[in-house]
DNA sequence: ATTGAAACCTTCCAGTA
DNA sequence: TACTGGAAGGTTTCAAT
């Protein structure tokens, strides 16, 4: 693990608030130089800390107003890389986590709506070893920025 | 709802896997001037289709190795609001999503180890009118650029 | 850590199809 | 209405102190 100070994680949160905030900005909120700023954002990014820059989106706008987790569980003799690629496939599913224990799966999914969802949610169940599936439907998110 | 086209998905794809992209560096991938390019990006802020920028963080380098998701429910009086604020309040929680049917919430915490995870659960259980959680350890997590 | 300079990007405005 | 092109201002980046 990289040393983290306290000037690097008010960096961090900075950047988790607004990815495009500019060095010259952020520098005299953290009481350093431009460069010095630079210097951290650097290693932050090369020590790994730093993944990558994005942008949010909201889904519903682009005609994605469901979202969903599927937990699935698997056969037991199912590999965990199979399990990531099948669900990996579908162009809905967000994010997939491997679970510990029950499910064994949890796959987040935005849809158009309820007939896409179904039509997901058969796919799922028809790749790999799909034992079984229950699906979350999401009323509301609030993420943490 | 916004008139989106092949043009402005892409401009929206380049940012997703990096929101750092320039207008100059993507205009020739588009085909467009770089004041277009600014034009069509600055008008999928302003009608909230892109709603931020943000970093990618490796959660593991800072210290919280330990990700996990929690199904809540609560009594069928709790109000929806309250449900959100209360497990918002903890910083180890990432995102809340209220959920339709059972589980009511599903709480995504990011923790140092087991026993701060059973700290974060302990103070989840606790606020508001809490009647069971279920725990769901995530081993591994693949999310969509 | 700071300074200074070069290169690059963003931003804006007028002109054009 | 949307795009192009150029000019001005600001930011990033690098080298030297």
């Amino acid at each position: 693990m990289t040393e983290i100070d306290d000037v690097d994680h008010r960096l961090l949160r900075m950047l988790r608030e607004d990815g495009r905030r500019t060095f010259s900005e952020m520098a005299p909120e953290v009481g350093l130089s431009v460069a010095a700023v630079k210097r951290r954002v650097d290693r932050l990014r090369d020590s790994g800390v730093i993944t990558g820059f994005t942008i949010q989106i909201d889904h519903a706008k682009l005609g994605r107003a469901v979202e969903a987790f599927v937990e699935i569980t698997y056969t037991g003799s199912t590999p965990v890389g199979e399990i990531v690629r099948t669900a990996y496939r579908a162009p809905e599913v967000q994010a997939v986590h491997t679970i510990a224990g029950a499910p064994d799966a949890l796959v987040q999914v935005r849809v158009r709506d309820i007939a896409h969802l179904q039509q997901v949610i058969d796919g799922l169940r028809r790749t790999g070893h799909v034992t079984g599936t229950k699906t979350l439907m999401v009323l509301g998110s609030w993420t943490r920025n």
